[in-house]
DNA sequence: ACTTTGGTCGAAAGCGCTTTCAGAGATGTC
DNA sequence: GACATCTCTGAAAGCGCTTTCGACCAAAGT
């Protein structure tokens, strides 16, 4: 049978109120006492039980945390942050995915809810704003990219449409003046931003950029695959191609590779987040850096300071910032005058 | 306030026995009063709560699932399988990290045991067979990769050695005699059999391996990479290559490309798993594609039936299959004779 | 008509912890 | 020396549910 908190106050002739304490830190006890629970704790292998906690405290030390896709690339270094600074303040994450699908992600945030856990962590909500107001009134909750602000919510997000500026600034800057985009989805508040960032920098250097020169790519390599194709078909020109994520990047790179279109030489690509694999495809991505496992880490922070009700000093993330390596080049193309 | 159990039995007029019975079935109740309740429970929009549950009950309906990495691409599936399998049982997965370390393996067990996790998922566990067993001792267990049978344990896989046979099958059949490996790490059960079954069938053509054309890439890309390098750097020459995963595939391509190794038509390259990205690479990757969904599926349904405590019928695994993508061709280079 | 069965339901105990409340000493103050 | 003030500790209630036990009532058997 499991030792429990009643056989350690039995063993050290003390209790059961006292152990508690010691376990929470709740009250001064004597030395001796403190000595005395401490042995029948190593003795018996004594480890709190969990749901008795959380039933009777009222908090289960575990923080909801729900993703489009578990195994998202995008997301795995901020699920390590997020794990990590969980664990370090003696919390456990419970991942869910949603899918994409709004419908989902409410009924997941049900589920967590039933669950006890002490808040919620949202990596990319689909959800309306409404109810997002309304679950954060129940608990706390912490979403990232996008912009959230209530008594039990916030948001950590890194500067977007700086992510934006500096995709457009390196293709500018490599003299590329026929540029195209991949966007990620309707409704993305990041991948608007991204976009007005990049759109800011165009404007300031005269380039235009037409409807055809802008398409949707939903986030995935297939889409990216099938966004790019889209632009080759529309038979508009462009030497410089900025995929507002990574794994559309790499779709549309196979997409440039099978229509024959050589990168970097003919056509510059450019992704952003730079995830795992950036590095090894071919040529390895230029992409915009975005500090992923700090965002999970400031995500675990802030709910956890909404949980405990303490205010978090206002530590800002760092900035995204360029990677070049092979897939941009300066422009080959003399654009006619 | 949220509503509780007793809520529903006063506004339904019965005990709140009855109602715990139509929450989990346990007893008949007359139509009657189940329509009441249905409706107090709807009305007041009530849902259980899981800690009280659990401790009364002593079940807390979820599994611990631990992985090297969350969002290891290689798991990205077999943890929706998971994910799915259980929410369609009712049970909720709790992931977690084990970074390819023991310590931190037999730790996490223990914090998901404190938590009162009805059963274990472990994918590719690292721990000693011993302490495994332990462990199974306290709760039902289920590992993947690696053979484990015990009252309350056992594993679940695909067919490693068939996997093997597949890859060298596949280059044997293009003409290929020169083959190199990229296996896994040590101590893993599932590399040594898929390298079993790729020895079995060499032998069985008569082709030699000899000792430099086996590199250890230790299940990542950067390992890969370097265990490609070496393998260059040592002068054996070679047709073939085989990667005991795509993640060392996609590594030793990149290092392939940057010694002016043409895939595929110096070289053929053959990867393990067919995680989403193989399709991507230039050139897309031929692999083994390994069911790895319903592994995770296969392991919930283990779990569960070990938790229930009911014999699940023993179906079995779907086999592996090759998936020929572009970086595989006939042999070119003539053996001499 | 009277006991027996079978089926439905309520009372109450208890799961393992936290927390309030108040008592018992110890210490300090006038 | 009497009283107020702390500090440490234990008794006990209660968190929201499950489950055993026995009561009750209808149907069945004699």
């Amino acid at each position: 049978m499991k030792p429990s908190l009643k056989m350690v106050a039995a063993r050290a002739e003390v209790s059961p109120a006292t152990v508690s304490r010691i376990l929470n830190g709740t009250a001064k006890v004597s030395a001796e006492k403190r000595a005395r629970i401490e042995a029948a704790i190593a003795e018996l292998g004594f480890r709190p039980n969990m749901a008795a906690r959380s039933l009777a405290g009222g908090r289960s030390m575990s923080i909801g945390v729900i993703t489009q896709f578990i195994s998202s690339p995008f997301y795995a270094e901020a699920l390590k942050g997020l794990e990590d600074e969980l664990a370090r303040q003696n919390y456990i994450p419970i991942f869910m995915s949603s899918n994409w699908d709004s419908a989902q992600e409410e009924n997941q945030i049900a589920r967590l809810i039933e669950r006890n856990v002490d808040g919620i962590v949202l990596l990319s909500s689909q959800m309306s704003g409404q109810k997002l107001f309304e679950f954060s009134n129940e608990l706390p909750i912490v979403v990232t990219g996008r912009h959230f602000e209530s008594i039990q919510g916030s948001s950590v997000n890194w500067d977007n449409t700086y992510s934006g500026v500096l995709a457009a600034d390196h293709l500018l800057e490599l003299g590329h003046r026929e540029i195209a985009v991949i966007v990620g989805a309707e409704g993305h508040e990041d991948s608007h931003e991204r976009m007005q960032g990049i759109q800011t920098r165009l404007k300031e250097s005269d380039v235009m950029l037409n409807a055809n020169c802008v398409q949707m790519g939903g986030y995935t390599e297939q889409g990216g695959y099938e966004a790019a194709k889209a632009l080759i078909a529309s038979g508009e020109p462009f030497t410089g191609l900025i995929a507002l994520n990574d794994q559309m990047a790499i779709g549309a790179n196979m997409a440039l590779r099978e229509a024959g279109i050589n990168v970097p030489s003919q056509v510059s690509l450019v992704g952003c987040d730079d995830i795992q694999f950036a590095e090894f495809v071919d040529p390895p991505l230029t992409t915009v850096h975005q500090p992923i496992y700090e965002l999970g880490e400031q995500a675990a922070k802030h709910v956890l300071s909404l949980v405990n009700k303490v205010r978090l000093p206002r530590e800002s993330i760092k900035l995204p910032h360029m990677v070049v390596r092979g897939s941009t080049a300066p422009c080959q193309v003399t654009v006619p005058s």
